[in-house]
DNA sequence: TATGAATGAGAGTTCATTCAT
DNA sequence: GATGAATGAACTCTCATTCAT
């Protein structure tokens, strides 16, 4: 990726966490990227494809972030916790990253590419939640439904985490609070 | 409240949850209220004020079907399922209604007065919590994290609820199903 | 017709035929109008649309003043005299706005509306046209060739004598020279 | 002239014919042309030239076509026929380049150079019809009106057979018959 | 010569807000 | 109170032109 792009992606990033993406103007975002306002149309068609374009970045990062040294091999137990991990590391290291990635996801801007996009990079989650099933480790519910819970419980713990700033050995027992919670709920 | 008061409110939720606030015109409000574009300005200084008062509309008529028969001198568990039922009751009777106002919650764009409208109502809540932990039913956690916790899995029942359109019996095991999970994953 | 939009319109016509419609920007109109750059948009949607609604009030402006005093019961040549006199009268007293309607309905932006305004006003030449062919005064030729001719050949005297300024006593035997041009020409 | 530069002529004749040359951009025109956006600039130093040198390209055409196979030494009627004939077959067979020449020419954005571009190559039509007027062939006018007189029937007569995709004998037809018509008209 | 990314002035259009009626 | 025309700053996006490579 360019390095003007990347300047735009990241300013675009920034501001949109600052003032909301939909009062954040083309112009700003070129002026704090340092480049003329025509440039960022160069990179993005039009403000909608440069809100995608974030939104997608932020999603990739995200699952980058998570898959890092994913136990493919491990129990179930193990390797939902370090999804558990990952996804709560992601959201405390990075909050407006996180936040901003939510609201994108939830304000209905986002072009049907950027929605679907990298979904088959999840496919690992909803393995491992079908190989619970499988052993029946879990309650007997839908796989859509469980995925939802799990990603329900996380955003409220990393939002719990981020407001009260819990860090080190606080933010350590909170997830594994969490995690237990999720795993009590949610097992058989 | 006015006749006029409650079509601008009105209007506002229809045109918000169908087209997002942040496209929709004052002007267009005031049309689809069938009132002039200033009379809008004479039930609300600003746009703004506008978005706040339809956010406390919504948390006030959200509030109020949850306290609806508040069984408040009943058991902990009986009370919790009250408002577990009530609240998904709400979220898929009036799904625009439900997605507009957790849209608000997170946009950033709402005042204090519109953030903390009616915080007291949902004291409620907090002394069942607060009841249960002194009965030594939940796990040990912090009240505004048990709080989070039951309003994510509630968010994310309702969700897959409406995702889904499940009614009757399908809704009913869903609910039944969602309570369980969130009791044995707080509970001790 | 309320006033802004009428100072609107005479701005764009004059600014249309000074600059081109092509590099008239909306801003100038208005600041020319004595309006605010929001106030031409409550009378016309678009730029385009005040193009055709230019277009439509110059072509309105040029049947009214043809058809006046048109005697209709007359014969065929005094007819078609009047036609001619007073289409020669409009372009040399108004050479800007002739010039500007001529250009617009060759221009390609018209839409269909303004190419097709008030079409059935000009059956009358039409008619004219027919009752020649009935009394086989003119050669064999289609009503829709013979008029296209007739256009055309008042266009040349218009831009003839507005070239050289035509006044007065030159200017009546320019008509009278064109029309004799016209008869001899389309007459068997 | 150079083969880029030959390109770049004909990929704007092609677009300024199906878009109008105001809202064709140089960047379509290059991309069009298969060359660079900055390549065009080499060529013509601004897009006004490029306008210009299009024009002066269409007429240089225009013109080589009418004085192929010039009968200079015939009578007068004869040479007349001579243009009027070429002049209606490029307008026929090249019904966009007809097109905007005469769009061009009416358009006011030409230079004077383009304007007066190969003015002198036309002196054998005003030669022609001095010499209709010293043989007293003509009805009394002036060259130049005359001149117009000549040009608007041509443009007229095109026009319609263009309009109805008139070919072979029903365009030779027409052809005869317009050239009556002048005939008659400007004859004595 | 050829390239095409970068530029930034300027375009058309929107819209929250005002205020005379 | 109710109206809706008027306002003008601000927005997204375009595009002729430049210039380092």
């Amino acid at each position: 990726m360019s390095d003007k792009k990347q300047q735009l992606l990241e300013a675009s990033i920034d501001l949109f966490a600052r003032e909301g993406f939909w009062n954040t103007s083309t112009a700003s975002i070129a002026k704090h990227a340092g480049v003329a306002t025509g440039t960022l149309f160069n990179y993005f068609p039009s403000k909608d494809a440069l809100i995608d374009a974030v939104y997608m970045h932020l999603k990739h990062e995200w699952l980058q972030h998570i898959q890092r040294d994913y136990p493919a091999r491990a129990d179930i137990k193990t390797r939902l916790e370090h999804i558990w991990y990952r996804n709560i590391d992601w959201g405390v290291r990075f909050p407006e990253r996180y936040n901003l990635k939510q609201q994108l996801s939830m304000s209905g801007v986002l072009g049907d590419e950027a929605v679907n996009y990298e979904a088959e990079e999840l496919a690992f989650l909803q393995e491992l939640i079908q190989d619970g099933f499988n052993q029946g480790i879990f309650k007997e519910m839908s796989v859509d439904y469980f995925n939802s819970m799990v990603m329900a419980e996380l955003d409220a713990t990393v939002r719990y985490a981020t407001a009260l700033g819990l860090k080190d050995m606080a933010l350590a027992k909170l997830i594994a609070l969490s995690s237990e919670v999720l795993w009590s709920g949610v097992g058989r």
